[in-house]
DNA sequence: CTTGCCGATGTAACCGTTTACACAAAATCC
DNA sequence: GGATTTTGTGTAAACGGTTACATCGGCAAG
């Protein structure tokens, strides 16, 4: 019995014609270890948990991707689960999740802190995406989004636009609130003397629409930048209805270059977010933190500014 | 010990104080039951397994939504693995997940019987999605590619179309060779003495912007039927760079109904599949084949027409 | 021919639950 | 009021692995 887990497992100690028979054996009976004994023993499951908000939409297809790929290429499982739009119900996903795992990826809207408790329930440690702020010095991944607003209102500036109007997203998001910030700082470093012109909006494509009508209604600025992709898909959409032609009338810019915004006429300029790279990362950071390595407790990702036809720059085509 | 777990579980037989004073301290260590140990004793997990063959684009997000809507309806909770391009690779994909999950849902590119054994390994039900065939006898999810293309063939020659070139998938694939089919037989039924025009294609963007090149320099039909809405996208692409306007000069459909149809210019008309509700559904079966009950062994979904612009009909704005 | 050592294998305790069964106390019956 | 049922709680044996430790040959050294 002890041969065949030595056999099965770590190699040590076993005569070559005793491993060859138990090898044999195991694979006549299409034998499988039962995980949960193992876990039991070992106090391993050799499983990652991911908790997601939502699963609408391109962004987290492509952070799943992201993540199986690393969990893939070391062996561990994904333990899925989503929709937990508030606190109350994360923790009580974490709470469901955490003797299942060994580790667990959490992407929360708000700042994690006051769901979360300092050390991961149960002790399984916990890494976060996005939502800004500190975790309780738990490891986040991060985008920089203060960098990329600024990167996009500074390019919108550099092809000479100087009135830019800001769609802006759900005013309680984080990510929403440093992408305004980074308007704001760009505006008053690179134009100067330029005055703002905010529009609410919520990141849904309906609001991107409305906020054109509100736009054009209340005389043209020189360019329109969204606070994220399906905001600016709506915008463009309702610039059209109004007769207004993207880039010949206004600028466009949107944040986040998901799939779609190749495809829209014109393409969008936008900022590209390497998805699948910080889903990868952070599986990557959660098999640190299991093997107990050191892991650096805030990782940002800066925005690549991608200059497609609706800021009038880019090639014309819609593939590039 | 014996009734701290009565307490927690089936309740039954367990007097009043007793209870609470059991929560009030399981409450007070937060105390969760250790997953393994419990699937040790009970023979279940709570899990199921999703092995998919690739997570790329909106097809797998919208699926893993409809899984994970009805899993987290039923208290089960979600492994997921992906990337099993060829059968070797799901098969192992298959063993590593059966002793963590209870029941395990498939989908696959080719028709299974190759390497499913006829009961799931180490027991467990599987369910298959997509692929086509008979799955030994496992219960299986599919589209009904035929039908969605004799309707999307049938709608274009109701509009006056007599010339409907097809734009094919992968020949292997089966999905698309009865999407093929589906264009023939309505070729035959609906127009008589129409004849096939079939250019190759593999679902790739590519290759739609190729297909059109392809038709553009042979005479143009009256409309172009790609055998999915990627190819199609890449068509419209390619008719556009050869100076043709979509539907002016040909009308063009897709099939599949992922978001992006929407937002092309123009919309584009296609066979819409209920993606999220066949993994909805797809769950359900699990959940009904665990707890012994019988299921139906396959599973039909018909596309639903979707007119847009694209073929002349549906609403001239991109959203309806 | 002992003694000691070492490498390979076997033994048994443990991981944390569930659950059949034993048991005690309380409630019901004649 | 004792026999009998009911009700609630405790006991111990699984479940299927891992691993510290005991055991057992074989071989080298004395």
């Amino acid at each position: 019995m002890a041969t065949v887990s030595r056999t099965l497992n770590g190699m040590e100690k076993v005569a070559g014609p005793t491993r060859d028979h138990v090898l044999k054996i195991a694979s006549e009976l299409d034998y499988i270890p039962h995980s949960g004994a193992r876990a039991l023993s070992t106090r391993r499951t050799d499983t990652i948990g991911v908790l997601l908000p939502d699963l609408h939409g391109e962004f987290f297809s492509e952070l799943i991707r992201g993540i199986d790929l690393a969990a893939r290429a070391r062996g561990l499982h994904l333990l899925l689960s989503s929709s937990h739009g508030d606190p109350a119900e994360a923790a009580a996903a974490l709470r469901a999740m955490r003797s299942r795992v060994d580790s667990i990826i959490v992407m929360s809207l708000q700042p994690g802190g006051d769901f979360v408790p300092a050390s991961g329930p149960g002790g399984v440690p916990l890494v976060f995406l996005g939502g800004g702020a500190h975790h309780n010095g738990h490891p986040s991944f991060v985008i920089d989004n203060y960098a990329g607003a600024f990167a996009i209102t500074e390019h919108l500036a550099s092809t000479g636009k100087r009135c830019i109007a800001f769609v802006a997203g759900p005013p309680d998001n984080i990510e929403a609130k440093e992408r305004l910030r980074g308007y704001r700082a760009a505006l008053r470093q690179v134009i100067g003397n330029a005055s703002e012109w905010i529009v609410p909006g919520d990141f849904s494509e309906q609001s991107g629409r409305d906020a054109a009508r509100t736009i054009a209604a209340g005389g043209l600025p020189d360019a329109i930048f969204c606070a994220n992709d399906m905001m600016a898909i709506g915008c463009l959409e309702g610039l059209r209805e109004a007769g207004l032609s993207v880039p010949g009338d206004v600028a466009l810019a949107g944040f986040d270059d998901i799939p779609i915004t190749r495809y829209v006429n014109p393409p969008l300029t936008t900022a590209a977010v390497p998805i699948a790279e910080i889903g990868r990362r952070a599986l990557e950071c959660c098999a640190d933190l299991i093997s107990g390595r050191k892991t650096s407790l805030k990782h940002k990702f800066k925005p690549v500014l991608v200059k497609r036809a609706s800021s009038g720059s880019g090639t014309p085509s819609p593939h590039q």
